[in-house]
Formats: structure tokens, sequence, C-alpha cells
DNA sequence: CGTGCAACCGGACACCGTGTCCGCTTCGCC
DNA sequence: GGCGAAGCGGACACGGTGTCCGGTTGCACG
């Protein structure tokens, strides 16, 4: 990773700015590499030497965000962080995702072509997070429960169930009150 | 809806079985209308006089297969059907889904392009069996819970599971654990 | 039977997005 | 200010989509 060229920094800059904008203001699944690269004002070959398809893009603009929740689950103050008990560190955990979601929805539809979901690498860090809470809870299996229970997370469900009514709110509360019945 | 010509009828059935065999046989994501056409021995137009896109001929597939468990929903003997308590209504439809998944991942991949899993009949009905379930069990706000627990049976989720190693019976257990101690 | 009409078939077509390739431009170090 | 390398971007070939329409086939009715 040697220093990066100032041409390459502004269109990068370019990119990004016009990806934001575009997964916003359309549904994201429609967004298209020719379109971000007409909209930055950049070919399409500028486009693919970074990243090889739109879900990366989004991708990468996700994970912006993420990074700053997942230091919070490190090393924040609890509930979120380490201190509470672990089945109010997942309401915890539930509330912040939705918050999350709530805030960024187009891009996490955005980031997700199919089974993309799974080899993002955040994915694998709400997993790992998931299955500590519960292997401190003593739960049963915690492998096979942990997708289970970030399966709610999942944009396109979060995105159906706001479109249904389903405020964010209450999608808090009903997830809060899942993890805290957990196992007794 | 008249009768059906004969030669429309022999196509139909020459389409379903070519596109199972498909379905089955590579990535489910990655079958097309034009891969199917081929394998059936018809044209493309044809394909679309009856079928909009690939997702619908997965779903006519699937369709046929979820029948059964729908009608033992309503009118089975339980726990599956009506007479046993809430919770282990929602367990054994749980144990009921899982099993389902486990013998036609290939077709219930295949009927995902994107959000059209909410959008399929079949959705609406496991979502208002659920809702009912919950409401029978005095949980809060089932509106909102219903769908969470739905996530976990998104095909991609099972895949993605039984692809790590979890196995359907390990799944199978942790649901019903879950479904058990919903609300106390 | 045979005939006519409607339903059905299927290939051709135009379009769009993808991903790659390569001649040209720009950067920044010496 | 010159030069090597990194970066750029348009052109290209490909593959899938969805539509359209001339030709074909099935079936009801005489």
């Amino acid at each position: 990773m040697t220093k990066e060229r100032a041409d390459a920094a502004r269109n990068r800059e370019k990119v990004l700015a016009a990806a934001a904008e575009l997964f916003a203001a359309k549904d994201p699944r429609t967004v298209t590499m020719e379109d971000i690269a007409r909209a930055a004002g950049v070919g399409r070959g500028t486009l693919y030497r970074r990243y090889p398809d739109v879900a990366s893009i989004a991708t990468a603009l996700l994970d912006e965000h993420e990074k700053a929740l997942q230091h919070e689950l490190l090393q924040g103050p609890p509930p979120l962080g380490p201190g509470a008990p672990p089945r109010e560190r997942l309401a915890a955990f539930y509330a912040a995702m939705v918050e999350l979601l709530d805030r960024h929805v187009h891009l996490a539809l955005g980031a997700e072509t199919g089974a993309r979901r799974y080899v993002t690498g955040a994915y694998g860090f709400w997993r790992a997070h998931v299955i500590a809470l519960l292997r401190a809870a003593e739960v049963a299996d915690p492998d096979a429960l942990a997708d289970a229970l970030l399966a709610p997370l999942a944009p396109d469900v979060f995105a159906y169930q706001r479109e249904r009514g389903v405020t964010p709110a209450r999608l808090t509360a009903a997830l809060a009150e899942l993890a805290r019945v957990l196992d007794r």
C-alpha cells in the first residue's frame, strides 16, 4: 500500500460521493456501475480499477459507519460494551443495529447482491460478537443460534418491516424482549 | 382460466422438469431464462408467455411442496395443526420448515431475486400463521416479532448455516428452544 | 372428416449492463 | 524539464433480457 496518487484520491472521492447520492436517491438494488461512473464523471474502467462491483462500493460506504459501532462493542461503555449481563448486551446490540439500519438501509441494501452479506467482513464480526454473548449466557449451541438471531437484522427484512409500518422503535422493543427471554 | 391446450400442457411439463433439474444441478441463482428454454427444448418466447422471470418458475415448483405443509398447519394433527399450545406449534412449524428447506433449498434460492421473498404468496401465509400463534401466546406486538422470527428461515441464511456445518438437526433444536422460551 | 379461428410457439431483434483491454494522460520523483 | 510508472477512460465483445410477429398447431363446430 504505497502512497495514493493525487488524481486517484480525487477520483475516489468523486466516486464515493456520487455513489452515496445514487444509493439514497433510487432503489439501491438498481444502481449500476455505469450509473455511478456517469454520475461521478469518471470512466467505467476507473471504477473497476478499485471496485469489482456495485456491492463493494456500498460496502465501502457502509463500513465507515459500522466501524464506530464495532469499536463501541469492543471497548465502549455498557450495556453496549463489556460489563453488562449478556442478555442486556444483546438487547443493546439489537438496538444499535436497528438504529444503524434505520439510517443506512439504502447502503445496506446496495451492499447485498445475493449471499454477499455473509462474505463481508462485518457479518463475521457481528456473528463473533453474538456467539460470545450467547456463550456467556450459557445458551445451548451458540453457533447455531447466532445466525438465527442475526437474521432479523438482514437489510431486506428491515426494509420490508418498515414499509409495512413497523417502526424502528417497535422493532427494537420486540428484539429486546427476544434477547432478554433467551433461555430462561 | 379456460381449458389448457394439449401442446401448452406438454410444454409446461417440459419446462418445469427441465427447470427443476437445472436448479438442482447448478447454483440456482445463476440459472437463466435462456438456460431453461434451451434445456426444455422450447423457445424463449414460450417461456415468457407463462413466467415473467426465473424466480417465478422456482416459486411455481416450490409452491407444490409448500401447499402440503400449509394444509397441515391449518387442519393437520397437533402439534403442527391446531390443538397444541402455541409455543409448541411454533416449534413444530420451525421443524417442518427446516425440513422443507433442507429438501428444497435450491428451489428456495432460485425463487429469491432480491426482495421477491416477501411478495410471494407463501411468505404471507407463514407470516399470518406465526402472528396467530404469537397472539395466542399473548406476546407483545406479534406484528413486529413475526418477521423477526421468520427471518432465520430465509433460504440464504439456511444455506449459509448448512455450509458452515450447522446441521438441520442442530438448527431445529436451536429454533425449538427459541420458540419455547418466548416471553416467559 | 375438414375447415377456420384462436391460442400457442419460437426465433430474431433491440437494448442494457458487465468486465476487459490498451493507447493515452497525468503525476511526481530525480 | 524529462521520464517511468500509475492512473484513466472509452471502445469492444459478450451474455441475458423482454418483446414482437410470422408461422404453426390444436380444437370446436359444421
